[in-house]
DNA sequence: TATACTTAGTTAAACGTTTACTTAGATGGG
DNA sequence: CCCATCTAAGTAAACGTTTAACTAAGTATA
């Protein structure tokens, strides 16, 4: 049988109160020796709190969720851990949930955190998110979103990157470096975060005057498969580029793929840019020109926030928008 | 405040006992008026169970913990996915621990995931734990071991994969294929996996008459970083090899890109072969060659089993050492 | 008509903690 | 010596469920 805070009362010869008192460290209304009496016969025993027991009056649990889209994708592995580490500092425990993009899923995971009594959520929307569910907004716990925003949705907490700006500076690079036409694989444009970053596509286009470029775009899902065949497609179809500007690093790699397949040199004949800065991006070869995302701290900065909301701590931050940074290497000449 | 089944009771003007026994449908008993009347005022009043409680009378949490080395790591994701989708079929939730390889943390963990009262653990070891410690010991729920084992303990439940085999597959390959010099840039040699590759590595060149090779072994550590370092290394100390077997494929990547950096042709002057067959293997060029660890089936056999010993369900099989497979991509000729 | 059985519930204990409140005895001040 | 204060505990309610045991009313059986 499990032994429990009664045994070790019992055992000690003191009340469960006292047993209590000391384990949550209130114990300075205890004298020294009935309290190591108690940590003796706590450790003796193998003693291990029942944390569902003391959820149940303290009303916390210590659990955070993690609402991503899929950690197989090679961007979120990074923010997961960034967002594990920084609710381990503190005690927290976190709680992974896959939605695939699929909102049905986001809503009852969703559901499942809340019975779970989860002290807060962090959450990456589905790129297919453009409202949020009734079940969402009668969350009564903080929320705090990274990466993708909903738009038109006031969360207590927002942790985004400036994608219109690292989009622009990256399409700024190529434009600087002699390339002239760039084609966009972008992510699927009604996230937010697809949008921004055509924006900042286009505004640099404008402000350096090269134009026309609309249909210079190419909708992908930020996944290697659409970055290969779409590039096959330029490549097939005799599309005139120099260059590719894509929504993210999967669909670079898609990208790279497509033209050692079919001969074609990277930087020289094609050069191209990506966006997160995964992990391979430094690997490959020749290594990706990628506007980089600060992943691993979006996800501790985001932890760090949850858990300030969760203490109604005041006076913090409630929006971050953290800076891109363009890292040069060499996919572009 | 939060609406609780008492609420729902009153307001439904029955008593918590039925409340309680239509929400887990344990309504046999029940009319159908006073069910469609408590499912109506739970609907109207948006009730969401309160799992803590009731775990607390059951003592079933419906959460597993799955505690990996690092989710960074890109073999990692898959597996999780798998544990995840496996668990979450059964409305199993998923507790993410990431060991860091430290064995320290992973005691913490472990200590922690007892005090939530997971039901189960799915536990892929540190590379560095060679013994269990008594906090492991302790443990009275179920835990199943994933890709690595520790040798000379008995856990309920082993996933591997027959890496002496697997290691054994590739470097015949190589050999088959004319290769003579092989080097073989292992993970940490004190974990029973990285043991068995090598094992494989030598038995291959036992059986095909291929001697001596002793000194072509190199200790690495998982890393793409030692994979690049130890290639580069080999190169300039002028190591006369023909081709490398990489204990995994982050190792491999590494070597590309030492042998891209020294303008070394794949797979006409080296050939490389990885091992695990991550994401990226098929998607960098040349395609690695590599060994294909089921790794989503792993993490997903492994809920199915954990939910099982959870469940006493008898008669099953608490040891699966599932077939690897050899990729031939472009890496080697 | 008495008895047994069925139906549709109700009652109350239990799960393992935390914590506000109480208490018994010791100490100190006037 | 009496009252107030302090110290080191103990008491018991509460958290929100589940579930075994009970019950009251109706129905079928002999």
């Amino acid at each position: 049988m499990k032994v429990t805070i009664k045994h070790i009362a019992e055992l000690t010869g003191v009340s469960i109160a006292t047993v209590s008192k000391v384990i949550n460290h209130k114990d300075e209304k205890i004298s020294h020796q009935t309290r190591d009496r108690v940590l003796e016969v706590i450790k003796e025993q193998g003693y291990i709190p029942n944390r569902v027991a003391s959820s149940m009056v303290t009303k916390r649990t210590k659990t955070l969720g993690l609402m991503i889209p899929d950690i197989t994708n090679p961007f979120f592995p990074e923010l997961a851990r960034g967002v594990e580490d920084g609710a381990n500092e503190m005690g927290y425990t976190l709680i992974l949930c896959n939605s695939d993009n699929d909102l049905q899923k986001e809503e009852s995971y969703l559901e499942m955190l809340q019975e779970k009594m989860v002290d807060g959520i962090i959450f990456t929307a589905s790129s297919r998110r453009t409202t949020m569910s009734p079940a969402f907004l009668r969350l009564n716990i903080p929320v705090v979103s990274v990466d993708r925003e909903i738009e038109g949705l006031k969360l207590e907490g927002k942790i985004t990157v400036d994608n219109e700006k690292g989009a622009f500076e990256a399409v700024c690079y190529l434009l600087d470096q002699g390339y002239r036409k760039i084609y966009h694989i972008s992510g699927p444009l009604l996230s937010k975060t697809a949008k921004d970053r055509y924006a900042g596509f286009l505004r640099a286009h404008k402000e350096k005057g090269i134009l026309p470029i609309e249909d210079h775009l190419i909708e992908g899902n930020y996944t290697s498969i659409l970055g290969y065949e779409h590039t096959i497609g330029l490549i097939e179809n005799h599309v005139d580029f120099d260059s590719l500007f894509c929504g993210n690093d999967l669909i670079a790699l898609g990208a790279y793929k497509a033209l050692h397949e079919k001969n074609i040199r990277i930087p020289e004949d094609i050069g191209i840019i990506g966006f997160d800065d995964i992990y391979m991006a430094e690997i490959v070869s020749p290594g990706l020109t990628t506007v980089r995302q600060p992943s691993y701290i979006m996800g501790y900065k985001a932890a760090e926030m949850i858990l300030d909301l969760i203490k109604h701590k005041d006076g913090i931050q409630k929006e971050w928008v953290l800076e891109t940074k363009l890292m040069v290497r060499g996919s572009t000449k």
